[in-house]
DNA sequence: TCGCTATTGTTATAGAATAACATTTATTGT
DNA sequence: ACAATAAATGTTATTCTATAACAATAGCGA
């Protein structure tokens, strides 16, 4: 199998492609430690290889941290502009997510923080429930 | 220093109620750890013991949980009443959090997540920017 | 080529959370 | 009051998540 990155992606190293390869043909979310087992073959050893090519991916945009799961997802839309404000629905069932956008909800967010003088530069929103798929199949 | 609750929480432990007023007076989010080294004189030796209280409290709604700082904060709003979606602040400069209300947050939210089919049940968002204070100081 | 910067490799350690088990304290029903 | 049950506690060990510190290497521009 050889590495073939997604074609948006800039130039990505050894580690931070396999790294990016690995979350982006997974199901659903992935920890650093579950990525780290699935790259051993491919030469990676240590927590440090990954954590090192999830910084560079988050900075880039390529990925998103899933803060309430200590995870990793790939970034679903091809180039995702609005780097700071997102929406991310977790299924309790199968542990999917999903990407969500709005627009207004960033311009909300901000003039709600303001009012209590707060300005805001980035958000984090993780909303849990039951995914569509889930739901037709209780 | 006597220990002295919330007049508004209900009874809690010994251990319950040594956690929540570590966390009310405190001032900021504290992390498990943090809460361990503050109540070790007052017999608080493992770190279970810190886990299980705050898994009461978060339980009884008198503390949350941040989950891109792996803290807890103790509830600002005196019976805080729609458990499942809140808006923290949180200032990258002084790491002091507040709480923001907003009601038509939460429906919108769940109207965002039903055009993906999803159907929400709770929600965390955690803003990340700047506070009043701290912005008025630079 | 020299010097700089980013990336890599490795070992060790810190920080966050849970498992498993024994004991003790509260609560409840009768 | 008293047994039965549930909740909370104490303790040790372990797992999972993340970073520190240091040495070596690869890429790139002046």
């Amino acid at each position: 199998m050889t590495t073939q990155h997604n074609p948006a992606s800039p130039e990505l190293t050894k580690n931070q492609g396999l790294v990016y390869d690995a979350l982006s043909s997974a199901k659903g979310p992935l920890s650093a430690y579950a990525i780290l087992d699935g790259l051993r073959d491919h030469g990676i050893r240590a927590p440090l290889q990954v954590y090192r090519a999830l910084d560079k991916l988050l900075e880039l945009g390529l990925v998103h941290r899933l803060e309430s799961l200590n995870s990793f997802v790939a970034c679903q839309h091809p180039e995702c502009e609005s780097r700071d404000t997102m929406v991310f629905a977790i299924c309790m069932k199968c542990e999917k997510v999903s990407e969500l956008a709005d627009d207004r909800l960033e311009a909300q967010l901000k003039s709600l923080a303001l009012k209590d003088g707060f300005s805001m530069n980035a958000a984090t929103i993780e909303l849990r429930g039951v995914c569509k798929e889930c739901a037709s199949v209780s």
